[in-house]
Formats: structure tokens, C-alpha cells, sequence
DNA sequence: TTGCGATGTATCGAGCCGATACATCGGGAC
DNA sequence: GTCCCGATGTATCGGCTCGATACATCGCAA
């Protein structure tokens, strides 16, 4: 999942370690909180062994070249590198729905097709209605067997559940109605609803 | 981690392998998928060989015992393992905070002290907050660089952890003010709120 | 001038997952 | 009647990932 992450980032621009570390961290925000630096160097390492990324001979002209023995290194994605992007941004497997898997997909949405969208859409929605179910079943059944705690938890679980799959049906029939990303509105819409903190930062874009 | 929660579901009653694991399942339903026999087997092979849990001799008695070679190995938690419980569940370290070791400890609130409680509950608070400024700032200032999916997911971040941290500190506010868990009116007031889909199954235990 | 925080690359041990193998048992399909 | 499938059960292996750690440079502030 990370492959698929990195390939990404580099399609965008040439990058070197730290600097990827720090847009995953911004582009991934949620569903990943940092990626760690023992991921990462390997994952590089990997990569440029299988041919997908290369070492950019000296990108010195844009990047100071820090003036020291070991400097940076710069990565590039290269050809096979964006075939197996579109590829692995493609293809859906089981690992596609779950956290990690469909935040990255989701990430990089805007490079894909409409039916990849909601095929990935749906797949994760299905998902999380198991979840949901599995959570309902047990506080339908073994609610009288678990304490107050527990209980709550999978409360909360649940109305996460609940939350996502309204989240996901919104994003699905916006797919499926032609107007790609429609967001401005609900946003707007939902401000309204229930917030007991309304100072929140001014977040339109300009 | 999954050392506490084994440590604490031996800690109601002896079990094998697959027991712990569809315990597992239902205690702790959300925050961790069901575990894999990858990790639960070896982990409970570390775990007799610290001393804190052991070989339950024979529990034919209530147990089938499957009329095969290799049977079951149920397992039972040591007076050293009780020990090493209490310990787990009162001190706390950053990973205490993230979703699986908040999960656990949560699952486990019943059988520990009230100050306790809320030093993780406010942990776990501190915690989203972070995530929570975090996504503030991204969606306050790269909102331009972003595409209209990525900020949508961020939006969506940001919405959970609002959310979130309004259900911490209700939990936070009910310990202080001594009533521990009186969730009832909550699970009432919220159905009200903005649910699509009433059909929810009857929560309340006899 | 000293020292700390940001920038950078890299490795190691340990936890955890998914796939897989092996084995028994009960029940429904044919 | 038998055959196969799903649930019950224990166990291992390869591979991904994390957290801790080490090493090295740079700029800035005390």
C-alpha cells in the first residue's frame, strides 16, 4: 500500500526520503499518521530494485546539495514505475477496503476512472455494513453478557459505522450523478447540524 | 498490546486458542478486526514462558476434550500474571493513546481505579486533538495544492476527530461528576439526533 | 560557543498479518 | 450411505511495519 503511495507522490515530483515522509503525512493525514523512517528507506530500496523509481543524478539546480558526503537522495518514478501506479490503482483486492488501503486509493482518486471509483467505493461500503452488522449482532446478543464500558465502545463503534456508510452512499451517488466532487455545499449544510464549537477555522478554498 | 487483552479475558475464565480469539473479537469489535492465529499462537507461547499464564491441566470435566491426538491447550492466567495485568492497565505510555491500545484498555475500564480512567481518557483526548490541529492546519493551509478528493478525505478526518473528542469528553465529564457509566440517556438523546434509519435493535439491558 | 531543533539517511528487533498446512467433527446434499 | 463443506482447533512462515537508535550537517538563539 505504501508502494502505491510513493509511486504516486513521485508521479507528481521528483522527492527524496524526508521530503516524502512529510506529503504522505499531509496528503494521508487521517487514515496514517506518519509513516516511519524503517518503512520507508526499504520500501525506496525496493522499489528501485524492482525498477519502479531511479536515483535523479543531481538535482542540485533545484535542491541545494547540502554540501556534504552523504547527501540527499532524490528518487524519480520511471515508465514501469507509472504502469504499476495505474495498475496497482486499478486492480481492487480485499486490502483495497480497509483503512490503509482505501485512503491511498481514495488519495488518488482524481487519477483514476469513474467505474474504479465506485467500484472502490462500493467494495468499501460493504465493508464497513459488515462491520456494522457484526457490531449490531453483538449488542443485540451479548449486550447483557458485557459490562457498561464495553458496551459503550461498541456503541460508539457503531455510530462510526453508521457515519461512514452515510458518508460513502453521499460520495457514491455523487459519482454515480455525473458531478465528480461536489463538497462545498455539505460542508456547508453540515456546519449547521450539530456543532457546539462553531469557531472553526475558515477553510474554503479562495 | 494483545498481551493485556489476553491477560484480561483469561483473567474471567480459562480458554484455548480459538476462545480468545472470537472473544476477542466481540470485546473488542471496533478498534481491532479479530486477531491473527499468526500473532495470538506465539503470543501465548511468550506469555507461558514469562510466567503469566499456564496450561490449564485437563478441563475435560467441562470441556469436551475432542477425542483427538492433538487436543486443545487451554489456558489460565498465573498469580504473576494477575500482577503483570494490574500493572499494564494503570501505567500508560504513548501507545496507550493510539486506537488499538486506547481500545484495550477502554474494553478493560471496569476493573480498574477512577483516576486512571481519566488520565487515559485524557491522553486519548490530547491525542485526537493533536490529529485534530493537525488536519486544521492542512486543510487551513494547503487547501490550494490539494485536490478536491483529498480534502474531502481530510474533511472527513477532521469530522470524526470533532466527533470523537465530543464523546471523550462527555466520558470525561461522567467520571468526574461520579456517575460512571450512565449512558442510557445518551444513546436515547442521540437516536433523535439525525438518524436516517430508526430500526436500530433494542440496546437496553434487562 | 554551545547546544538544540530541523533536516537527512540508515539499520535492527520485535509485533503483527495473511496465507497456508494439518486435523477432527457434525450435518446436509446427492 | 457417502461425500464434501464449514466450524473447530493448533501451528508456522514470509513479509510488512513500527519504534528506537545511530550518525551527520546546518542554522539559529541563548
Amino acid at each position: 500500500m505504501l508502494e502505491l503511495a510513493i509511486l504516486g507522490l513521485l508521479q507528481e515530483a521528483p522527492m527524496h526520503g524526508y521530503e516524502l515522509r512529510k506529503e504522505l503525512a499531509t496528503k494521508l493525514g487521517t487514515l496514517r499518521a506518519a509513516i516511519s523512517y524503517g518503512t520507508l528507506y526499504p520500501t525506496l530500496k525496493r522499489l528501485k530494485l524492482a525498477g519502479w523509481i531511479s536515483e535523479a543524478e543531481a538535482a542540485s539546480d533545484i535542491i541545494p546539495p547540502m554540501t556534504s558526503k552523504r547527501g540527499r537522495v532524490v528518487y524519480k518514478i520511471t515508465a514501469e514505475g507509472k504502469e504499476h501506479f495505474a495498475d496497482l490503482l486499478t486492480q481492487t483486492g480485499p486490502e483495497t477496503y480497509d483503512d490503509a488501503g482505501f485512503g491511498v486509493h481514495f488519495t488518488f482518486f482524481s487519477r483514476t476512472d469513474r467505474a474504479t471509483r465506485l467500484r472502490i467505493l462500493e467494495g468499501r461500503r460493504r465493508r464497513i455494513e459488515e462491520r456494522r452488522e457484526g457490531l449490531r449482532e453483538i449488542l443485540a446478543r451479548a449486550a447483557d453478557r458485557l459490562d457498561a464500558y464495553t458496551l459503550e465502545l461498541q456503541r460508539h463503534g457503531l455510530d462510526a459505522c453508521e457515519r461512514e456508510v452515510r458518508w460513502l452512499e453521499e460520495l457514491i451517488s455523487n459519482e454515480r450523478s455525473g458531478r465528480t466532487p461536489a463538497f462545498r455545499q455539505r460542508a456547508e449544510s453540515q456546519r449547521a447540524e450539530s456543532n457546539p464549537e462553531p469557531p472553526r477555522p475558515h477553510l474554503d478554498r479562495p
